[in-house]
DNA sequence: ACGCCCGCCTGTAAGC
DNA sequence: TGCTTACAGGCGGGCG
């Protein structure tokens, strides 16, 4: 299930690789993937012919400007992948539900067997609107281009803070625990919260600051504050540097089709029964609002 | 208004 | 062995 530090790969990789493409052609074989659309036309009219100016993230939402200041939005939902390809003549895998071939040859393959994930287009506002105008930032903006480029679509302004891209003092996110009275899981994980944490990474981040996932958001000391709030800036920033978990049972691969390297340093993920690799410990498993969360009970607290 | 739970999906694996 | 069932879970929407 790709999450902000697969999606984050994900970036790195269309930064280098279509930056500057043309898109000559879409094809959509699975009209759910762009579900958002009226019709596949709809999703196909505002992207052929135009060029790719600069690739954002926010939250798990991959953000493509493109020269028209229109922006092509991508979300992977549990199963999606998408997959550079140098040729066309490659077999195609099944459950291609989305193909955009660049006038410099090549495509661009969007996968998705369960069909959660989505893309859609997210229309500039017309010049002679009072609309504030988009503008999309070049290429390597330094801070990241997924902050502004949010910013611009509407459809995402439901989504809170993304962890990486809008860093805070400790008290302002002391502030932000304390407007909720919910468990850490439920909140870590709660898009309109922090933008860009599922079910893995949560677990995770909470292991590394030493809390249970059912510790009330706004009943933390200013010491736990302090570690939960860069456990969940160095969890994630270390699984970006290993380019994203791909466990046994799932699928997520990067632009390249190649697997992640942080499933190794999972601590609890998916661990029901290993040894704690702090206390020995065995690592208990429960559910959480129906979801699987991995936990140790003697390191969290 | 908010929290909970279902429905959407397919592939894999456990269970009978 | 083969069929059925459970599970994986992000997100939108409906219900209490």
């Amino acid at each position: 299930m790709p999450e902000l530090p697969e999606v984050e790969t994900l970036r790195q990789d269309l930064a280098k690789e279509v930056v500057g493409r043309k898109i000559r052609a879409v094809s959509v074989a699975n009209g759910r993937s762009v579900r958002r659309h009226q019709s596949a036309k709809h999703f196909r009219a505002p992207l052929e012919g135009r060029t790719i100016r600069s690739i954002g993230r926010f939250g798990k939402y991959l953000l493509m400007g493109l020269d028209s200041k229109d922006i092509l939005v991508v979300h992977l939902g549990m199963s999606g992948q998408l997959l550079r390809v140098k040729s066309v003549k490659e077999p195609k895998p099944k459950h291609t539900h989305v193909v955009i071939t660049f006038t410099q040859g090549g495509e661009l393959r969007y996968v998705d067997p369960r069909t959660f994930g989505e893309m859609f287009v997210s229309i500039a506002p017309p010049k002679d609107s009072a609309l504030p105008q988009r503008v999309i930032p070049a290429s390597n903006t330094p801070g990241g281009e997924g902050a502004a480029l949010r910013k611009s679509v509407p459809e995402l302004e439901h989504l809170g803070f993304d962890p990486i891209e809008d860093m805070m003092s400790w008290d302002k996110f002391a502030v932000l625990l304390r407007k909720h009275h919910a468990g850490l899981k439920a909140l870590l994980m709660d898009q309109s919260f922090a933008a860009g944490i599922g079910n893995l990474y949560s677990d995770e981040i909470l292991f590394a600051a030493g809390l249970r996932y059912d510790r009330y958001s706004d009943g933390l000391s200013a010491i736990e504050t302090r570690r939960l709030y860069r456990s969940m800036v160095e969890t994630l920033a270390e699984a970006i540097k290993h380019r994203g978990s791909t466990l046994a049972d799932e699928q997520y691969r990067d632009l390249f089709g190649e697997v992640g390297d942080y499933q190794g340093s999972h601590q609890v993920y998916d661990r029901e029964g290993e040894p704690c690799r702090r206390c020995r410990n065995p690592i208990q498993r429960v559910k959480v609002g129906g979801r699987s969360t991995y936990f140790c009970e003697h390191c969290q607290i």
